[in-house]
DNA sequence: CCCAATTCGGTTGTGCACAATCAAACGGTG
DNA sequence: CACCGTTTGATTGTGCACAACCGAATTGGG
């Protein structure tokens, strides 16, 4: 008894974990071209957004504070990684001038021209999901939905018990 | 143009990578009672399934290579990790004595008495996915669909491009 | 028997990811 | 103005994760 529930390959949790290393795997193969690891492809993405956003004269900066909200990454991990990322041309890094705390990222001209190779990379990884394009939509909102969901039990669970108690 | 097709939040990837951190960060609530980090869970996991199976008086030992193959891990990632297991006292290592290059973990006593705690951390992880058993069960097919493909995208780039050319 | 290739586990180096902690700067209050 | 609490970015320490390499042991061919 119980010999199921603890079974590794019915686990969703396992399911979940072995995903996200083959589609790092695929992405590693993918960015190399372009001197990124998946990590800082996200970084470029989210600044390749917002400069689309702010059109052709627009700035295109982000403080650390914007782009950890946007990809759910603290300071502690986007540091190191911008500094990578200020190393390789592709980032300016800048104290704010109102703000002295805040450091303000901002793409560098080859920043802007990675953009073009990068923009084959979402088509190449659709393909190998072996997904169409209605069941890659299906998924997201499933994954965005228990996303949400296990966010929101985290933090009752902090609103609980603010430093771990663990009855 | 282009301006969203590489869109951060329309990315399955990054809906899958955000999940896998949500995931991540629950787990390390529960198991945090335990002693235990996510992988070192899902070790202990494949271990007390092989005791099961080989029932009340079998050895439910796996070499690092079995480990390796049942979690998708690397020795160079299970190495260290499994130091860690035998020096908080839940498996023993030791060498194959009929093949010396091979080296077998056992649960110890502890190590099998752990998993009476462990019973309880999938229903939990379920609950706070905030999905039904049937989405569950479907969430969990179809992240499979897409390892499997995707393992497979990588293999074949692999034999195309046995050490790595980027054309 | 000897040599070459293979199969193991381990080591090293790089890069996330997060918790805990710190110092600087800002904002409001007295 | 001086003090206090908050916000913000950086730093430190632990723990995955993988590529590249190493050395030992086994296996197969000559």
């Amino acid at each position: 008894m119980g010999k199921d529930l603890l079974r590794l390959d019915g686990q969703l949790c396992f399911a979940m974990y072995a995903a996200c290393r083959a589609m790092d795997a695929l992405y590693r193969r993918e960015l190399a071209a372009l001197g990124l690891t998946y990590p800082q492809y996200l970084v470029m993405l989210e600044l390749w957004s917002r400069a689309a956003d702010a059109g052709p004269n627009g700035e295109a900066a982000a403080t650390v504070k914007q782009l950890g909200r946007a990809l759910r990454l603290d300071s502690g991990t986007l540091s190191p990684l911008l500094k990578r990322l200020e190393a390789a041309g592709l980032v300016r890094r800048e104290r704010d001038r109102h703000d002295e705390r805040s450091v303000r990222v901002a793409l560098t001209g080859q920043g802007h021209a990675l953009r073009a190779r990068a923009e084959r990379v979402p088509a190449r990884a659709h393909a190998a999901s072996g997904l169409d394009a209605a069941e890659a939509e299906h998924l997201r909102r499933m994954l965005g939905r228990v996303t949400a969901s296990l966010d929101l039990a985290v933090a009752d669970a902090d609103a609980t018990t603010p430093a771990g108690p663990a009855a």
